[in-house]
This record gives C-alpha cells, sequence and structure tokens, in this order.
DNA sequence: ATTAATTTTTAGTTTTGTCTAAATATTAAT
DNA sequence: ATTAATATTTAGACAAAACTAAAAATTAAT
C-alpha cells in the first residue's frame, strides 16, 4: 500500500500528539496542520476508510496498529535524514527540520536500507530522539530531564526537548551538544537555576528553564 | 517562485526532447510523460501562463530562457542524486534513475549547494552526463559514439545513452564502465561489429549496435 | 484542391485535498 | 436542567491535475 503525502503528513502529526496525550482532537491536529478543523474531518474519514485510525464521530481518534507502524517508518526516514543532514552534509541541527520533512517522503525501502548502513545505524538523531528501527521499534533510552538529577554525578546529554533556534544559541554558548558529559554541582532553590561542569570547562550556571529542557543519561 | 512537481516533470521532459529535435509536440511529450495528449494540453497553457515556455496552439511549443533555467536545475538536482546513490549508497547506476526521479523536487538552495560540496563538485553523473553548474552551464566534454570513432587511439568511456538493465548486464560482461579506458582494433563490415581493446584484457568482440550506445572521449 | 489521416484542442468529468459558512454535538456554567 | 460556549461535522465550492469523447486544425495523399 502507498500512502500520499498529505496522509503521510497526517499519520505523522497524530503519532506525535499521541505522544503527549493518548487521544487526539480536531483542533489540535488541525493546529499542528495549519489547517483547519473542517479538513482534518474530511481526511480522518478517509484514514479510517484505510483502516489507519480508531475513530469515533465527536469522540477524539488515535492510531491503530497498522497506522502506528506506517507513521513510525515516516519517523524513521525523517531522523534518518536528519541525521544525515546534520552528520554528513554539516547542517546546524536546526535547519534541518524542513528538508527532512521533504525527504521522510520517498518511501522506498531499499534506499532507507542503504542510508541507514551508510549512516552506520545511528540510534537517535541530531536532536537525540531515537530512531525506529525497520520494524518499528524505539530504542528506548531512559533519560531523565537535567533540572531532576542527582548532582556530582556524570550524565551524557541525549536530547533537547525544545529545538528551536533560540535554545541552540545558548547551548552553543555553553558548549553544550548531544552527547556532551556534564555533571551538576549545586541547585539554587531561590531562583531554580542550578551550577553545572560541562566536560574540562570551567563551571557555569544555567537557568532552571533551560534545564527542563535538557535531557541526560547516565554515562 | 515554486513550481509543483507536476509542472516540473514537464518542464524537465520538454528539456530532454528538446535536446533531441529543437521542437517538441504535444504526441510526443504525452508518451514521454505517460499521460494523455489533452492533459498535456492544459498544462502547457498553464506553463504559457507563467512565462516558462514559447507556445502557439498547434505549432509545437518549447522552453523559453525561464523555463529553460528551471529544467536545468531539476537536472542538476537529479544527477547530483544520481551520483550520491551510486558513489555514497552503494546503489547500481540502473536502480537509481526513479529514486533520483523523487529527490530531485525537493528544491532547497542550502541542501543541494552542501550536496554537492559533499560529493566533491562532480563534473558527470554515474551514466557519464554532465551535471549543470549552480548558475545552469553544463559543463561540455565532447564525445563520439564507439562505433564512429578512429580505430587503434586510446578512448575513455564518458557515458552510455541507453540506461537500461539490459545493457548495464552486457557492459559488466564485458567489464566496461564510465571512466574505462579502451581502443577501438577493427570494424568488421559484415555486421557492424568490431574488436576492441578494454584495459588489461584481451581483445573481444562488441555489436555495431552496443558500440552505437557507448560515448567516449579522448584521453 | 478536396478528401483522408493525424494531431491537437475543447468541453465536460473525476479525484484529492483544501476552504468557508452553517449546522449539530458536546461540554461547561449558572 | 437549561443556556452558553466550544468543538466537531456537514454541505457546498474551488483549484490542480488528470481523464474521455468529441470537435477543430493541420498535414498528407490522391
Amino acid at each position: 500500500m502507498n500512502y500520499t503525502v498529505s496522509e503521510e503528513n497526517y499519520l505523522k502529526n497524530i503519532y506525535h500528539l499521541q505522544q503527549q496525550s493518548a487521544t487526539v482532537t480536531t483542533n489540535s491536529l488541525a493546529s499542528e496542520l495549519n489547517t483547519k478543523p473542517a479538513s482534518v474531518t474530511d481526511m480522518l474519514k478517509k484514514l479510517q476508510i484505510k483502516d489507519l485510525i480508531e475513530y469515533e464521530k465527536y469522540h477524539g481518534f488515535k492510531l491503530n496498529t497498522a497506522g502506528n507502524k506506517i507513521a513510525l517508518g515516516i519517523v524513521r526516514r525523517h531522523r534518518l535524514w536528519e541525521y544525515f543532514l546534520v552528520n554528513k552534509l554539516g547542517f546546524d541541527w536546526d535547519k534541518v527540520h524542513d528538508i527532512a520533512d521533504e525527504l521522510e517522503h520517498i518511501n522506498n525501502i531499499e534506499l532507507i536500507k542503504k542510508l541507514d548502513q551508510y549512516l552506520n545505524f545511528p540510534q537517535t538523531d541530531p536532536h537525540g530522539d531515537p530512531i525506529p528501527d525497520i520494524n518499528g521499534k524505539l530504542p528506548q533510552i531512559k533519560q531523565i530531564a537535567l533540572a531532576e538529577v542527582s548532582t556530582k554525578r556524570l550524565f551524557v546529554v541525549s536530547s533537547v526537548s525544545d529545538q528551536s533556534t533560540e535554545i541552540l544559541e545558548l547551548l552553543k554558548h555553553y558548549h553544550i551538544g548531544i552527547g556532551t558529559s556534564l555533571k551538576v554541582n549545586k541547585f539554587f532553590s531561590f531562583d531554580k537555576s542550578l551550577e553545572i561542569k560541562v566536560s574540562q570547562q570551567a563551571a557555569c550556571i544555567i537557568s532552571g528553564q533551560l534545564a527542563k529542557n535538557i535531557f541526560v543519561h547516565h554515562d
């Protein structure tokens, strides 16, 4: 079976919204897709006929097993291409999203297999998000927000939840990227800021706001 | 300005047909695109309104300067991706066309600039076809069909006009690829076959049919 | 120079994905 | 338990890109 670019975009965005709340609403999907609720309703009917979602009028909807598998395929392609764009072509990680949004719709098994191999089977994309394997299985890396970590223990940055240019700018300033080792020296309860030590550099202070968006795992 | 996938496909195919005959007909374009003449007429009107072709009802049409520039951009992207697919991902050259047909429509200047750089600014794609530069200029490598070459002189294979799996199979058998050095020992007028000597190998005989499809340039 | 054959265009539909405006269901509030 | 507010769906239209069948223009043939 083959799906249109539009169908794939709906499936992908339902998938992402489901990561936050199990059931998705027409309005939230519409705003995610920059479209109108009426258009969403139209597409939902089509996706239901193709048996990719569970959908009951007026009562939200979610991907079924088949829909989930397709969504994971799209996510896999998106994240592999992001990895390629950053690690082979030398893009900054905040510039690759839109390009990957186009590349992800090229659904050629051989292409993605060879790309994966060429990239040496990466586990996560440049933002630290896990890349589903060929069967749609996500490598589960358990990660904690830096804001909730214990002090004096070494962690490795595994992902950043906000992927804006603004956060990248700040992270660049602190010399923090995916894979950077760091530890928290002290939490300051007054303004939730914290003192951290990033690899070989001198200790520095970051905001609680930032620490909530940096995810790490044990070394 | 931004063009749809369909518009780009029309422009690209008009470009290719123009390589063979200066003016293109509705029927030939329809069969090239696997569509119906009526659909071609429809699109021609649109392309004329967008000022990309010269078109007079019932009297053929061709790309104007603007249309040509866009077509060359598509060809550039197509051939760069083909190069990538063969030389980085390890595809056989007869398997890359369809994938490149999809990749070519992603029109992001930064992407193509970085891809070009990553591939080290290749001059020709894996079939030996020249890659237009960023301004649409084609590197002109003058080439002759092997069937029309003088004997006992050394040539380098620069391209193959037929790009089917069938010809690849045959070329593999003779150990001939783009870049292979060879010379013609003798033409046999009886059946137009010719004896050639490929690099270090023993001399062998190929058909005139094959020789017409192999293009070479001086060493 | 007519007629026949071919090519191209027009007219009218269809499908996909979108939209606006109006109607209907659901949820929240008094 | 109504009413008000919000969310969702329906109805009807539209644009892009294709199609079929029929009409019109061009070219070739006698």
